[in-house]
DNA sequence: ATACTATTTGAGTATCTACTCTAATTTGAG
DNA sequence: CTCAAATTAGAGTAGATACTCAAATAGTAT
């Protein structure tokens, strides 16, 4: 893979998988859809990647970093920053929300990789929850907020889940909800 | 099937079923498997079955209902027991959880049936935890009532989600906190 | 016992899967 | 322009999958 051509195609398949995992789920993404979507053959793929499953572990990993909203981390990020930064991935990148739920969803008989990947973001975001909530309530003890955190976390990724069922699901009124019963 | 044999053959393979389920997931779940366990012929299965999927269903349907506090609906349960009852299902039959996670997520891309089966399902369950709280705290107005459960039961499934992942994910220790916050 | 139906058998089908292989084409460095 | 290497085409493989069907067997009401 040393020339343009074939870069460009690389990319072309990763976005395909990508999506067709937003979309159908790791069952429902196989190299035809993947192929067909990317306007390629078998063989092309097969000439860039060594397996689906090398091809799936790239592309989730692309979309995982695509995720992260402050990837300074300057830790001046409010609670209500980070909902609404996390209300707006949901709502404008639903595609993302949908992969991370869907590997979230397989992972637990999927690859050792996949599964550490999802958990290290999880426990990222958690962490940057609970000093957000330290800093807006520093009565509260470390073990309070890292347990309100996860537990909001947690919650809003149930939200969320529920979302990819029901589209009309209003993300953002339950969101502030959850917000609400944190910080009380 | 109205012979004492057919209704013994249709347990053996719901319980094959939940037992494949439970030990190689959703994916690992085949027609051979279960019916290699269930000591039966694929035409028996067809026989007592439509599907894999109605077998699947039907499997973590009985799953959930033997974990009801109230199987009557006579309203006699309280969130405590609805919460307990959620506990217990999802660290009995984590796999189950998991399978019912999955079945929600993809049930918004598969039938209109399936997904109707699905929010028919939630919102019953909302229901009954809208009840519940209001049978504990009957100064909420109906439709705060209405909010905390529909966020209370969306974040335990967020909870059960995590579980998925992180196997060693304390689920009773959070829904518990879900239920102090919702009653706050 | 008879007769009717439920149940089981087990080989068989169509379709999908990830993946391979060889030949043709395209690319771009020298 | 040349030519070796990269890329693509596209038919094809082996194996798994959910599911079917006609025939054999077993259960039960009368």
């Amino acid at each position: 893979m040393r020339y343009k051509a074939g870069l460009e195609t690389r990319d072309r398949i990763l976005e395909s998988t990508r999506a067709q995992i937003a979309e159908f789920g790791l069952e429902g993404t196989t190299i035809k859809t993947i192929c067909d979507d990317a306007g390629v053959l078998p063989g092309s793929f097969y000439n860039l990647f060594d397996s689906k499953e090398q091809a799936i572990l790239t592309a989730v990993r692309v979309a995982i970093d695509a995720v992260d909203p402050d990837p300074d981390h300057a830790g001046t990020d409010t609670l209500d920053d980070l909902i609404n930064a996390y209300i707006r991935f949901v709502e404008e990148q639903g595609d993302l929300a949908r992969v991370y739920i869907r590997i979230a969803v397989a992972a637990g008989h999927s690859s050792p990789e996949l599964k550490g990947r999802v958990l290290r973001h999880h426990e990222g975001r958690v962490k940057r929850f609970s000093d957000a909530l330290l800093r807006e309530r520093s009565d509260l003890s470390q073990e309070e907020a890292d347990n309100r955190a996860e537990a909001l976390v947690s919650a809003l990724n149930g939200v969320t889940l529920h979302r990819t069922i029901d589209t009309e699901f209003d993300v953002a009124h339950f969101a502030r909800i959850l917000k609400r019963v944190a910080t009380a």
